[in-house]
DNA sequence: ACTATATGCAACCATTTGGTTGCATATAGT
DNA sequence: ACTATATGCAACCAAATGGTTGCATATAGT
């Protein structure tokens, strides 16, 4: 069973996919796959957006659990948080393998 | 390298994450995992929605390639495609993947 | 031909989203 | 103490989003 419909289930997916829905953001987390954390400054340059653009964007990712942050000093430093990409990643594994699932029934029925 | 900064590439996976970043659309998308073809009125039933609006996500899902659309008689008959699922699932294997690799290089430089 | 069903199109609306700017605040460096 | 840097907060704005409704059109069934 996919389950995506259970009551919070699906909103908390929704959520998590809508936060990967934006280049900028999408941007930001391949940045960050070095594991390397940076600041908000630092993570705006190379974008053609204001501090304050990237700064929302950034506490999306945060609050989807996509990143984590941590002050240093004057400094925010962002992280990525690959739990989350994984809790994604397996659910369209599992439409996926329910697809594949659906295509082996039907071969055998075909076939037997 | 993950390379979600080529041109047209960021901007194509965001759009695919949009477009299951929202619950109906989701929802619509797990219904459809058994591979049975719904029409419009069919996939309508069991949302508060209106059939418009449940016709709109529809589309939506179908600009992205997440579902096959083909008319039958009078009504249109919406089955999932998972190619694309594929596609979106890989990018964030991917990211999972740099990350891994990455807590390798750090395990690997503190012991060795 | 008539009726019922399935869908499409278009206008319209409220809310969310993605962005800006200006100003305030906190920390670092001299 | 003063200055420069890094960030936060809030107001504001245009455009996109998710929804509705009304009406038109196409196909199926009698």
């Amino acid at each position: 069973m996919v389950d995506a419909n259970q009551p919070g289930r699906t909103g908390q997916l929704a959520s998590g996919f809508a936060a990967l829905g934006d280049p900028t953001r999408l941007a930001l987390l391949t940045t960050l796959t070095d594991g390397q954390a940076r600041s908000i400054t630092a993570l705006t340059e190379g974008f053609k957006l204001s501090r304050q653009a990237i700064s929302k964007h950034l506490r999306i990712l945060e609050a989807e659990q996509l990143l984590a942050c941590q002050r240093v000093g004057r400094e925010m430093r962002f992280a990525l948080r690959p739990e989350r990409l994984n809790d994604l990643e397996s659910f369209l594994q599992a439409v996926s393998h329910q697809w594949d699932l659906r295509l082996e029934r039907l071969r055998d029925h075909v076939e037997g």
